[in-house]
DNA sequence: TTAGGTTCCGTACTTAAGTACGGAGTCAAT
DNA sequence: ATTGACTCCGTACTTAAGTACGGAACCTAA
């Protein structure tokens, strides 16, 4: 099992360090104990693959439009008993992401219209908010 | 032309009164003079259809993941001779859009996944983390 | 063993987009 | 004319998610 430093993890979450530092503040990632191999002084604290499953999840967790406060939730409740919970806030994320996914559907339409509108080379006038007028929803 | 308060306004445009003012600050939005229908006294500001046309095309820029300034670039380029300019702005956005529906497309996956792995009625560990392992990208 | 790069930790600062507050002026209905 | 709601304006506060700073301890390579 390799052990990194937490600028390495930090760098295979795709994250900086201070960020690592910050999420354990929050409470998200574990604060392990400080070693050092030879077993002189304090040492400095040290990270495992577990440490790089968490990190990487918290971040996917976040694109998925969780809250850190939620992420903490759902990982405290990783393999823990409570299903039920797990599927209310699965569920709840799901019906939110749906509902953003098609505003940004609409969004992307009228984009292309604002493109379209102002596509011809010839200079004059080029309605930026009639494109974005009538939008579906 | 109907004439409106700051506040029949902003529950047109579907925000605040405080958010439009701070709009008006911020540049985004005109501040119309002070005006009474009876000539005594200051008055106040009153708006007008443009005006919520304004503050709905903010709206809908800000959901298609304009930033104010961006936006307020995009009013000051609407009916201008720049067209080049709004190209650029809508071809940027339109790719960034792409990226962000991707990601959320394959946040979606995760979530179905999650869903289903915690979906059996029985008690019993739930691999929240797993589910979203693996990501395509 | 020493230099310089890291780690650790507490505290403070940043950014975007609002939100809230308080007091003075204004409006509309009674 | 009074009252209660609304407007105006400046200033201050909020929230989420980081970022930055600085000094002391620690680690590694030469």
């Amino acid at each position: 099992m390799k052990v990194r430093t937490i600028a390495a993890l930090a760098q295979e979450g795709g994250v900086g360090v201070e960020t690592v530092r910050f999420y354990q503040r929050r409470g998200l990632m574990p604060t392990p104990d400080r070693w050092s191999r030879d077993g002189v002084g304090a040492g400095i604290r040290r990270y495992g693959e577990e440490d790089v499953r968490r990190l990487k999840f918290i971040r996917s967790a976040q694109t998925a439009g969780f809250t850190l406060e939620q992420i903490k939730e759902l990982l405290s409740l990783d393999a823990g008993e409570d299903r039920a919970r797990a599927r209310v806030l699965a569920a709840e994320r799901l019906a939110a992401l749906d509902r953003t996914i098609a505003d940004l559907e609409t969004a992307r339409a009228a984009l292309r219209r604002l493109a379209s509108a102002c596509a011809s080379k010839d200079s004059g006038p080029c309605p930026i908010i009639a494109a974005f007028q009538g939008e579906t929803a």
